[in-house]
DNA sequence: AGTCAAAATGGTTGCGCAATCATTGCTGTT
DNA sequence: AACAGCAATGATTGCGCAACCATTTTGACT
């Protein structure tokens, strides 16, 4: 076969007609079984493959899933790409991926793209699209989701948990456990690492007691190397005050871990350190890290079933689902 | 507008021809400034977003990169993948991945699924493809580049590097080192993880002294806590004889250098350790664990250019390319 | 055997767009 | 002023498939 088999070319190697060879793609119950196995064979033969374009141009369905998420390189979010992908495999869909770099702007421009591809729904990250952005989504009447933090105004559907009452809750944490000269080291700056600032700030004046606290941040993107960088800065900065310092992620913590022992300072005696997400690493280290889990997998996997699940097509099918945190407090505390 | 708009209703708006909004979406440089400014608006005040499946039926042109990976939960192919995506962002196209858990036949399926929709060009990790997958890729008549691995028998276009020979030089690295005892960790054992035990085997049978080796395997994925968990299997098997330790990536070495610490042993005093891939971890914990790098997102972003630099559109239209790959030497061996 | 309903199969059509060809308008040249 | 030559725009058509409706076959029952 010089040119790519069709339909009709599966059809005349089975001696049918095309629509039955379509029926045998779609829903082989619809074909009898002497018939099926003969267009089954057929279609090996040739390697025949369904010209997707067509297909969804007739039947109206894309069989696609578009996905936006902020970083690749962010472990974080593969977590919930594994999730998704996961509920994807049980549900004949093709995950169209969109990385738009923690930029709205970015993001926008990839909704719209992916839009053009008919996805059957849509997940993106975190609450801070353009007003733009909404009016396209809401306009293309497939299901939202707006995943990994909650939002009080939700395009459509909402999955995720508080960034912000997760960091109250840590902070809380160091200062029941004495510390009373915390610091916030805080890289990227996105919604999420914002609201985990905002949280911690409002722990810091709910505290009955005085305490100093300090806050580094910067908008360079996140590594271990960052978090060593960061310690530093804020021992600097505070004079050798601060004890304790509260990453904003599990990177940095890890940075911040590796380079006080550089610093030959005692973690958790002279410096406590506490990070967020949970990583693999954050529990093998010694000292083990204090970290806040979330099941970010699991969430991936139930805003799929949310997306697809919402029979009634209309907006906010669903309530918005919290699928909270834990803190888990380690020797680095 | 209750239904989506479509290229009519954008002509209508804007008091032109279907056709010229067409253009103006596909080629502006092809309509005047007056109509397409007009068509522009007219576009974005209804919000209308292309329809990619008619558009990909009726131009034969898909806009789309198929890219299959054996595991999203691999940070490696994280790094390949963000390479790909930075090659994309400038072509236009968008990225359709599959993961295929390190499974042939899972890969074989995806393969059909995503020729369906009939994309530019596909990326395929490793040479470990079905012979119907290599049918059906050949078939396709698109360009295919197979990433990661060398490999003798290329479907199409290749690049990668030599997984055989990186190990071959690491296990050197230790012999010369003086290590007499080393012994081989490896987990999920999947072509590369082989081609490196591979190496690691026949540099052992070429040193021209005796030495003894260890070799202990698992098909279970890797992960942190699995290489502390080899690292004592090994070592109670050798009857605390083994001297070094190469493990078949930085997850494991990682977990194994945690491990050597809680187990009293000292790095590189006690027992050398060596991984593969030179994670960001690696060059910051403390012994700095000694890797095999290599440029992976470059190779990502190569292997999207080769793909479609490929005019001559014939099989084997660019030849095999080396990336090479870097012993980085660090204190823990 | 005859009847009828249900299952299996086929023919026709349109999805929304871009390729192709056709037409119109516009500029510069003599 | 006449015309060539090109740029800009429009009309028609078909991409490959599945929805829809029509027809044929099967099988259960009297």
């Amino acid at each position: 076969m010089s040119t790519k088999p069709n339909l009709k070319d599966v059809a005349k190697v089975a001696g049918v007609s095309a629509i039955t060879v379509s029926r045998v793609l779609t829903d082989p119950s619809r074909v009898s079984e002497k018939l099926r196995s003969k267009v089954e064979k057929a279609i090996h033969d040739i390697g025949y493959i369904r010209n997707h374009a067509a297909s969804a141009l007739a039947s109206k369905k894309s069989g696609v899933l578009a996905v936006i998420i902020p970083s690749l390189s962010n472990i974080v979010f593969n977590d919930v790409l594994q999730g998704i992908y996961q509920a994807v495999k049980a549900k004949n869909l093709q995950v169209l991926l969109g990385d738009c770099h923690y930029s709205p702007l970015e993001e926008e421009k990839l909704i719209a793209t992916l839009l053009s591809q008919s996805p059957e729904g849509i997940i993106v990250t975190g609450a801070a699209q353009t007003d733009y952005a909404r009016k396209l989504l809401l306009q293309a009447d497939i299901p939202v989701i707006q995943i990994m933090e909650l939002t009080h105004q939700p395009i459509d559907m909402n999955i995720g948990f508080s960034h912000y009452q997760a960091s109250y809750d840590m902070t809380n944490h160091l200062l029941q456990r004495g510390y009373r000269a915390p610091a916030f080291l805080g890289a990227r700056m996105d919604p999420r690492t914002q609201q985990r600032l905002a949280g911690f700030k409002q722990a810091i004046t709910d505290w009955p007691q005085p305490c100093s606290s300090y806050i580094h941040t910067t908008v360079q993107p996140s590594s271990i190397k960052l978090g060593g960088q960061l310690l530093q800065a804020v021992i600097a900065e505070s004079n050798h005050q601060c004890d304790a310092v509260f990453c904003c992620n599990d990177d940095l913590a890890l940075g911040a871990l590796f380079e006080s022992k550089r610093m030959n300072l005692s973690v958790p005696k002279d410096i406590a350190i506490c990070g967020f997400n949970d990583l693999e690493a954050s529990a093998l280290v010694e000292p083990a890290i204090t970290s806040v889990s979330s099941p970010r997998s699991e969430m991936g996997r139930q805003a799929v079933e949310m997306l697809f699940s919402a029979t009634g097509k209309g907006r906010h099918a669903l309530a918005p689902v919290d699928v909270g945190y834990n803190i888990i407090v380690r020797s680095s505390t």
